[in-house]
RNA sequence: GGAACGGUGGCUGAGUGGUUGAAAGCGGCACCCUGCUAAGGUGUUAAUCGGGUUUGUUCCGGUUCGAGGGUUCGAAUCCCUCCCGUUCCGCCA
């Protein structure tokens, strides 16, 4: 959330960058519930003032106390009766109003997100029809799709030998990579609480909702292990001399996808993948510097796999409510036809936006708390990563070359090749 | 799942109805002492919202002792519900 003054008093700015996300929130309302909040609420802490000096002056008997008392609580119970509901109204609404936004974030839809980059591995030009990850995977025995369905269901998989490990491998690689640059390996707890859903910007419940939740409890499946790291300091008042803090976890994702009808072939959209996802707390000052260095290493890791990809500077209006600034890379799918780009990782600065949400604090030179900044970023998202390795590096054959950094992951092996029969591995 | 005991400021920890926003200690900060270090001395040190203001580290007021309700003229303190933690028991990888 942003600061509530901020926010009054720059409602021209709030309301444009409302506009700008393509964001439907009643700000105007907002506007007018506020001012007449604020009416009332002066009038409350009014009386409760007057009650309070009650309380403290001296040389009334019990009985004058009481007289005065019910007179005064009666009064206060009235007006605090007419504000509940205003506030109540004030604060839903407010609490859907997006973060401001970097002004290189070009205004417009997701179609308006601009190319700023590319990888330095180039597409490569086949002299055979490109297979997509499915065939490749399968005839390589390292996916196994109809086990999983019948199992799980649809959106569910297993990656079996030579996939299993190139998983392993992929994760172990980015991990590694990002820990060079400062970040402390994180396993987080796979569950976490609403609160915790809702101040990362998940929603746990009810017909938006993207993740599962479990029943009768206060628990979520995480949908990416940003919000338990996040929720480490949640509520905290960090010492800033340790900023800023870098942590990287690994976990499972757990995501129902229940918005999006379309059925995405194979293991682009699914409800569970792994992913190592990088986190940054850190001062205000300190977060654009970062963002970059955050997007910088997830291009070292596409790089180093051989994957080409584009960098997007990502569109006001395909923001998520949190992200003040938001790169994704999107890496070349040949497989599909004709091949086309896929999301595989994003950085969103944040700026103090979640900070306030969930408390996460430092003292400046004053000793004054102040809010922190946050950043997430991919680090190496699985299944997406794995569509882009395989069919990137995919041979006439149908084997596949293992890029030389997850060798030393891979026991050394260089390549997977495709078995003699399909189906042989399951 | 059952039982007992707990949840107070950056931390530890007093406090069972009326100047308690909260003792004390630690930590932090400032100053003093000190050849250096260590030790010592004095003072200071919660967050948040609103109003006022010569926009100002100055004043006034509200809220906050896990969360939410209730009792009361008055609640950290009494009652109810919920959440969380510790320990013991049960179950179990």
């Amino acid at each position: 959330m942003l600061d509530r003054r901020f926010v009054v008093e720059h409602a021209d700015q709030v309301r444009k960058n409302i506009a700008n996300r393509q964001m439907d929130v009643p700000f105007d309302r907002f506007l007018e519930l506020e001012e007449e909040r604020k009416v009332l609420q002066q009038q409350v802490e009014e009386q409760r003032a007057q009650m309070n000096e009650l309380t403290k002056k001296s040389g009334l008997s019990v009985e004058e106390r009481r007289e005065q008392g019910q007179v005064l609580k009666k009064s206060l119970k009235d007006l605090e009766e007419r504000l509940a509901p205003l506030a109540s109204e004030a604060e839903s609404i407010f609490m859907r109003i997006p973060n401001l936004t970097d002004d290189a974030s070009p205004v417009g839809e997701e179609a308006d997100s601009e190319t700023i980059g590319y990888g330095a591995a180039e597409k490569q030009e086949f002299d055979f029809t490109a297979q997509d990850h499915i065939q490749l995977m399968e005839n390589a025995g390292m996916l196994n799709l109809e086990a999983a369905a019948k199992v799980s269901g649809s959106g569910f998989y297993y990656l079996v030998g030579d996939g299993a490990l190139l998983e392993l491998a992929m994760m172990r690689f980015a991990l590694d990579h990002v820990m060079k640059s400062g970040f402390t390996p994180v396993l987080t707890p796979d569950l976490a609480r609403d609160k915790l859903m809702e101040g990362t910007g998940f929603v746990p419940r009810g017909n938006e909702s993207n993740t599962y939740h479990l029943e009768d409890m206060d628990l979520n499946l995480i949908a990416t292990s940003e919000i338990t790291l996040i929720g480490m300091f949640a509520d905290e008042i960090l010492d800033a001399s340790n900023f800023p803090l870098k942590v990287v976890g690994q976990s499972h994702c757990f995501r129902s996808e229940r918005a999006h009808g379309s059925a995405t072939r194979g293991i682009y959209r699914v409800h569970q993948f792994s992913k190592t996802e990088m986190v940054v707390v850190c001062l205000p000052e300190q977060a654009e510097e970062i963002h970059m260095e955050m997007r910088k290493l997830e291009q070292e890791i596409f790089d180093a796999l051989g994957i080409p990809y584009r960098v997007l500077e990502i569109a006001t209006g395909d923001l998520g409510a949190a992200a003040y600034r938001k790169f994704d890379l999107e890496a070349w799918m040949p497989g599909r036809q004709g091949g086309s780009w896929g999301e595989v990782t994003s950085t969103s600065n944040c700026t103090d936006f979640q900070a306030r949400r969930l408390k996460i604090r430092y003292r400046d030179e004053d000793g004054k708390p102040k809010y922190a900044a946050t950043l997430n970023g991919t680090a190496i998202s699985i299944c997406r990563a794995m569509i882009a390795l395989v069919e990137n590096h995919q041979q006439a054959d149908g084997s596949i070359k293992i890029p030389e950094v997850l060798q030393p992951y891979m026991n050394g092996k260089t390549e997977i090749k495709p078995l003699k029969e399909k189906g042989q591995a399951a």
